[in-house]
RNA sequence: GCUGUGGUAGCUCAGUGGUAGAGCACUCCCUUGGUAAGGGAGAGGUCGAGAGUUCAAUCCUCUCUCACAGCACCA
């Protein structure tokens, strides 16, 4: 047998007869290390330790020190433990996938019978007896007849296409532990004592789709996390609850910001509270896009079905939109209109009436539009995902040539916008040309490396989605991480050629001759409704001043304060200062207690010492402890910090 | 839209085949209290909607609806 030579992280090297296995590699460094170890990684690949190696290489062997190699593989055993619990609880269960993901793993089965709470209890159970059994793991390479034969034997219908989908020529490994057996392209563990078994919790059950497909089964996909540790774990479920304390319809419940009910579904009914965050928002927004050149324009909301046909929404769209048939009792002639789901159609129009010239290029037209969806009822989420919305959106008409530099500009634009607005955290996405597409391959190039280059020149990176434009034109999308680590896809820049020559739509160019504009749609917040629910999470409720839907409560210690109280609640109103009295009877720790609770960021309590003084007493929220000024300096701080970013 | 789980007072949640309860919030009274809950009294619900079974339904059955989790969707 030849010898190979396997380098070590450390930079030694030793030989080796080929055909080792890892294991041996680490028993022959240190049999302690041999115990310890869970995988081993090979010129960067994850192996098991009982493979073979053949060839020279770079060599690591893991532990659980190790976390990355460690946790994958922790959640792709425990994928296949908690399978073969499941199997031995129900053995008529049929077997499909268990990928790992996020903190954990999936695993999809299929059952007659819903899995309960009861049941992941049963299953946790038996996971951790398969655990305390240290059954060894060992994997054979099989071939695809074989397999087949194998699963088609066994019944497991799921399994066998699943084989089928694998690409010819690739190997089909198969693992054991205990009786229990899978196909799967591994690394395993060496054995199943090696899992954590105080260190995973299975969390919910759900249906899914078998491959995604809705036109296909739905299987009972069972959720898992997993860690190195019990500490890991803990940490977690703390995270999760820290999660669920800053969910916008929690908040938007207690701070009275908003609510939603039963007969508008996926609409918002926006309190004085809530709406007084929409308004400090759109107001900043409207400020920032006069000063960058937009004009702001606004169109109806109720539009014939004849330029739904025209833009080609009535074709691809109509299952999302709101149509509405007028009654013929209350309308000279029938009439069949739909609510706009988008701006552009209607923005093309206030571009068509007169002439054009190259001189109004680039045109840059802005709405705060309203438009409405009908989005499929399982995907409305609170004040995220919903069916009535307003969009920040502008349509920036422009020649081929002016792409580029219009690109530029808005990402400029954003990146100040979203730096205001607290996020510094957010990356790009660059969507090239689909399969199914129109337009010329030139203009895709032109496009796809226009916005490619204003995103370099910004000084910022892409990351390409192969395919993923819409069918008329590439796009880039802005995805911002929230203080939480959640990732929000908000601002979107299309480049798209298709809907003015459908809409007709041309400008007078220098040579006296008709030419088409191109139209690019941008959106920076995305929709109001959307970024407020993600502001309101971001911050835990807990909105920067400037935006905070009441920025001062002003308490009374005891009544005969109340006059003062108003007097100050007056001033600060002047000053443009969300402001209210709290002159209930009340005693000021409860007060202090409630408008902390609601997220108030300053109280000013007033006592008769404040009234003698003509000062106030400025309680900050999560701060211990008060400051006392005098009125004249507590209205002039409290202005500055109300003065939004864009004005400061 | 699909699978599963739910809908009882403004909120959080008990509960029962014989038309309902708690805490907080609310109203009033007492209390004028100095920075995260002072005390007392009172009012408040067609038990999501409709149909069925039953002498009797908030409870059992069916349909619808909305919400929640996930999937699919987000041109």
């Amino acid at each position: 047998m030849s010898q190979i030579s396997l380098t070590f992280p450390d930079g030694n090297s030793r030989d080796y007869p080929a055909g080792i296995t890892a294991a041996e590699v680490a028993e022959s460094i240190a049999p302690s290390l041999a115990k310890r170890a869970i995988s081993a990684s090979l010129d960067g690949r994850h192996i098991d330790l009982q493979w073979p190696i053949n060839d020279n290489g770079t060599i690591a062997i893991n532990t659980m020190k190790d976390e990355g190699p460690a946790l994958e593989l922790i959640r792709h055993d425990f994928a296949h433990v908690m399978a073969r619990a499941v199997q031995e609880i129900w053995p008529d269960v049929k077997v499909t996938i268990g990928p790992v993901r996020d903190k954990g793993w999936f695993y999809d089965f299929d059952r007659a019978e819903p899995f309960t709470p009861e049941d992941l209890g049963a299953i946790e159970a038996q996971m951790k007896e398969i655990i305390a059994a240290r059954d060894p793991v060992r994997t054979e390479v099989w071939d695809r007849d074989r397999a087949i034969a194998f699963y088609t034997e066994k019944n497991e219908p799921f399994k066998v296409e699943l084989i089928n989908r694998i690409p010819e020529g690739e190997d089909l490994r198969m693992y054991w532990h205990g009786d229990w057996q899978d196909l799967c392209r591994g690394p395993h563990l060496q054995n199943t004592g090696q899992l954590p078994a105080d260190a995973f919790k299975l969390t919910h059950v759900a249906g899914a789709y078998w491959l995604g497909d809705s036109s296909r089964p739905m299987l009972q996909r069972i959720y898992g996390v997993a860690f190195r540790n019990r500490d890991d774990l803990k940490a977690h479920m703390h995270m999760l609850e820290e999660a669920a304390k800053r969910d916008h319809r929690k908040l938007g419940r207690e701070m009275d910001l908003f609510h939603m009910q039963e007969e508008a579904p996926g609409q918002v009914f926006w309190h004085p509270n809530g709406w007084n965050i929409y308004i400090a928002l759109q107001d900043y927004m409207r400020r920032r896009q006069r000063a960058g050149g937009y004009v702001e324009v606004n169109t109806p909301q109720v539009v014939s079905r004849k330029l739904w046909e025209e833009s080609g929404h009535w074709e691809n769209y109509q299952e999302h939109m709101f149509i509405v048939e007028v009654d013929e009792e209350h309308a000279r002639e029938k009439t069949v209109n739909a609510l706009k789901p988008m701006n552009c159609p209607c923005h093309v129009q206030v571009f068509n009436v007169g002439l054009k010239s190259y001189r109004d290029l680039p045109l840059r037209m802005a709405e705060f539009g309203s438009c409405n969806r009908y989005e499929p009822s399982g995907a409305l989420h609170g004040i995220m995902r919903v069916r009535g919305f307003t969009q920040d959106d502008a349509h920036i008409f422009c020649t081929e040539a002016q792409i580029e530099a219009e690109s530029r500009r808005f990402i400029d634009f954003l990146s100040r916008t979203y730096s205001d607005l607290g996020f510094d955290s957010w990356r790009i996405k660059l969507s090239t040309r689909p399969e199914k597409r129109i337009g010329s391959e030139e203009s895709w190039d032109h496009a796809e490396a226009a916005l490619a280059n204003a995103v370099t020149a910004t000084g910022h990176t892409y990351e390409v989605f192969e395919g993923e434009g819409a069918f008329y034109g590439p796009k880039l999308e802005f995805v911002l991480t929230d203080a939480i680590g959640r990732d929000w896809q908000c601002g979107t820049l299309q480049v798209d050629p298709n809907l003015p020559e459908r809409l007709d739509a041309n400008y007078i160019g220098e040579d006296g001759a008709k030419h088409r504009p191109i139209m690019l749609h941008r959106a920076t917040l995305g929709s109001f409704e959307r970024f407020i629910g993600m502001l309101i999470e971001n911050y835990a409720g807990k909105l920067p001043f400037w935006l905070a839907p009441r920025q001062v409560v002003v308490a009374s210690i005891v009544s005969d304060a109340d006059d003062y109280v108003r007097e100050i609640v007056e001033a600060l109103k002047r000053a443009g200062i969300r402001a209210e009295a709290d002159i209930r009877n009340e005693k000021i720790n409860y007060k202090v207690r409630e408008h902390s609770l609601t997220k108030v960021p300053a109280i000013l309590a007033i006592g008769m010492k404040e009234v003698e003084e003509r000062t106030v007493s400025i309680r900050r929220l999560d701060q211990q402890g008060s400051r006392t000024v005098p009125l004249d300096e507590a209205i002039a701080s409290l202005t500055a910090e109300a003065t939004p970013p864009d004005l400061r």
